[in-house]
DNA sequence: TAATTTTAAAATGTCGACATTATTAAATTA
DNA sequence: TAATTTAATAATGTCGACATTTTAAAATTA
């Protein structure tokens, strides 16, 4: 068995941070040391290490001799969030309709395509089409050039990303939904090619937004 | 003795994030673990513990079987972050200036005062003036109220004060350049009261990048 | 019974030990 | 001598053990 290039802590965080999005510990959760231990097949020091990753990612918090939890949740968190995300986006999308190029303009093209096409279609598999709909906004944004910023914006994603699955779990997603907000996907497209930037910006934000209100309910 | 609240491993968070930021070790410099745990009197554990939320900081980076770096800087790091700090500090400054009442324009007019009257003064100790400095500048935007991207501004901050650092370690400040950016500071303050966003918004952007020419050359 | 104290159990955080891997120094070869 | 191989030294990452603290349960008191 070839040995991994990674070390254990590595590995688990990337299975906790996972683990956390995806939901399955719940907010505020107990992270007992010793059943993490049994469940990930690992020691203590790892596993606090990846532990202590996810508290500087704010995914987890820890009291002194209390032990981990999973962050909690509110409906305050979830605004800023998502308003800290749209401004965020807005900010990645100016710097890349300044600075884009042919390369990145017939991206936005092929993702939009890939995009609009699933989306049409009869049977859509929810994780293929998140996957088209990520990789459109991430071609929309990857001219910014600014890696910190993209950075921000990953983190901002994956937090936001924890309230989405939330809903998720209990709301079948809409169809009709897609299709509506799809329209907002061309436009955007429209825009960026045309380099106006401020009606793209102010786009991006009103959609990035949209999903609030509809989580909030759920989380009330 | 009574025992301290925070464990080690937060402990020595501090103190390593601390003398980072302050250059007490140099980029890329080696940071071994058996010399570490001399020096700040702690088991492998905490230490760890404490290096790796410095990894998520991004304030040191660790290869598997290879240790811990502090982590390396360049120009290209250097101007992003900055250029990133611009933009969040006018976000936070915008934000600020929709939402801010009386007590927030009151803090800016007393913050300015404290500073403008150090800045005239004939002795000026350094770190004073950047604890003015700092204050005025976190009033300018302290009504913002998005608790995240008062988050992201500090860890942009503390990104950006380990460049500065370096600079000044080389440099002694020239008090000239103080009296000279002082006109912006006060001109900043008339901006927010006039509630004149946009304005406001572009000479922050402009303060905050006004030394990285600068710093730049000291770098190379 | 309700509130408090005492006792027992469980969990956390820290340590040093150890196997594994990397690095340096010495020895060998061409 | 220069390049390669081998040996020795040093450092890393992981583990289980243990002291300390918290939590839960049982016993005591009012």
């Amino acid at each position: 068995m070839k040995k991994s290039r990674q070390n254990t802590a590595a590995q688990i965080l990337d299975s906790l941070t996972n683990d956390i999005i995806q939901g399955e510990y719940s907010p505020r959760q107990k992270l007992h040391i010793k059943t993490l231990k049994d469940r990930y097949n690992v020691g203590t020091s790892p596993l606090r290490e990846a532990l202590s990753q996810l508290i500087a990612k704010d995914l987890v918090v820890s009291e002194n001799q209390r032990g981990f939890y999973v962050s909690g949740i509110s409906i305050n968190d979830l605004t800023d969030i998502y308003q800290a995300r749209a401004k965020i986006e807005g900010l990645c999308l100016e710097m890349a309709i300044q600075k884009g190029d042919d390369y990145w303009e017939s991206n936005i093209i092929a993702a939009s395509h890939r995009l609009a096409k699933y989306t049409k279609s009869k049977n859509i598999d929810m994780d293929e089409w998140q996957n088209r709909h990520f990789s459109f906004h991430e071609a929309l944004v990857s001219g910014c050039n600014s890696p910190r910023l993209f950075q921000i914006r990953q983190s901002l994603y994956e937090k936001s990303t924890r309230y989405r699955n939330l809903w998720l779990k209990e709301n079948v997603t809409n169809f009709e939904t897609l299709q509506v907000n799809q329209n907002e996907h061309v436009a955007l497209m429209v825009l960026a090619l045309e380099r106006d930037t401020k009606a793209a910006q102010k786009l991006i934000e009103a959609h990035i937004m949209t999903p609030v209100e509809i989580i909030k309910k759920s989380l009330s």
